[in-house]
DNA sequence: GTGGTCTAGACCACC
DNA sequence: GTGGTCTAGACCACG
């Protein structure tokens, strides 16, 4: 799986990476059972400290989207964590929110965002897998 | 206005504060020449030091939402600021990215996430003005 | 707050500031909107590296169980996690069990276990508090 | 006897083993004399590498429980080792510590707890023997 | 090889 | 002052 860093994005780089391993799975491109790349490649792809992305790995496993498991590497976990439903659903309505407050600022109409949202959704899924 | 912040949310209250703001001009809730509270009211209705709300205050200032006039008070500005369109998509497109990850996250699907949008239009836009 | 770590001690230092802090906690020596030393004062008091402190920090954040605000300094929850019964169940059993096999190897019969569990109580409960 | 080791416990899969081996001593279902699968069967059971179970009959060797006998096997010794009376007390007030702390955690009160020391008792001492 | 822990610094953002 | 992030090393434990 191929990762972006940019440390001058104003979001810390382990929250970076973090969101896209999520969004990974969220589309389907990682699974349950995938090995991700070790704390230390990872760091030498994205020329960053190993400390950097072993956090970010930490905070996927205290959140349960992956284990890490000594001598062995990391993996997406095949359950994802059982949160609870209402937090999920206000999660999605403060998403919701934001996506509008932006479209709102970019001048755009609700049937101009609903096909943003189409696209972004095709490129998600489409994306090549690893 | 009613504003709310949540110190434990990560996001920093100045920053809160902000989006809040923004939010309300963007969905048209708040208008060029609406008057805001002064930074000390609004500090105390809060419980917060005025210095953060200060500091919303000058970004919001800086970025060209709001006008602060000596002795008179803080008003929104009649013409919003024009940001470089690239970016503006840019950000349309990565709020897009984090509804539709939060979104299959809680399992749902693009018809359903696309109602949940149009609902959410419905209440920013109808939410009554102070 | 008194804490004393012991780096030769097999379980990492990181881990054993956690068990003094949730010990605390669940005893009701540390109640809800009590402030933690600064992981800096803490980490000179320990004389331990400052990331130390804060990596015990972090996980219990992660937990639930503190909360930490920028410029402000870390405090104990009040609302303790939820955790779902069945696994908060699950962990008091396991307890038992390590509790009943200690006690095994070392010669005890319930009478003198129990007995050891009544007076460890008292004096947890009855530390003095800062 | 049965063994259940799970790779994303925390605890190394070799300190998994050990537990249950010397639970089942301390509890009674294996006594001295009895002997052990082999470390080459053990591992084909739990689809673990030989070498995992073989460090764990290796470090019960070096402590005294159990006593591997070229081309015979690996069997249960028959006088236990004799741990430091000082630190088998200080383990057993350890695992009082933490079983009353998770049960304060779970709201249990002391009488609550004495009655699930009782039932884990008699299920530790109740179980089939293989 | 893998992950787990720890150090001793640094700089930034926030209140 | 507080917490938040990052670096560039080190050594240990595990499989």
């Amino acid at each position: 799986m191929q990762f972006i860093v940019n440390p001058a994005d104003g979001l810390p780089i382990y929250r970076q990476i973090m969101r896209q391993i999520t969004e990974a799975i969220a589309a389907g491109r990682l699974k349950g059972g995938d090995q991700l790349a070790s704390h230390r490649d990872l760091s030498e792809q994205l020329v960053i400290a190993p400390l950097t992305v072993k956090k970010a790995y930490d905070e996927l496993e205290a959140l349960g989207y992956i284990s890490s498991q000594r001598g062995r590497g990391t993996f997406v976990c095949a359950r994802q964590p059982r949160v609870n439903a209402v937090d999920r659903r206000e999660q999605v309505q403060q998403a919701a929110r934001q996506l509008l407050t932006q479209a709102y600022l970019a001048g755009l109409k609700i049937p101009e965002v609903i096909e943003i949202l189409k696209k972004t959704d095709r490129e998600l899924t489409q994306e090549e897998r690893k």
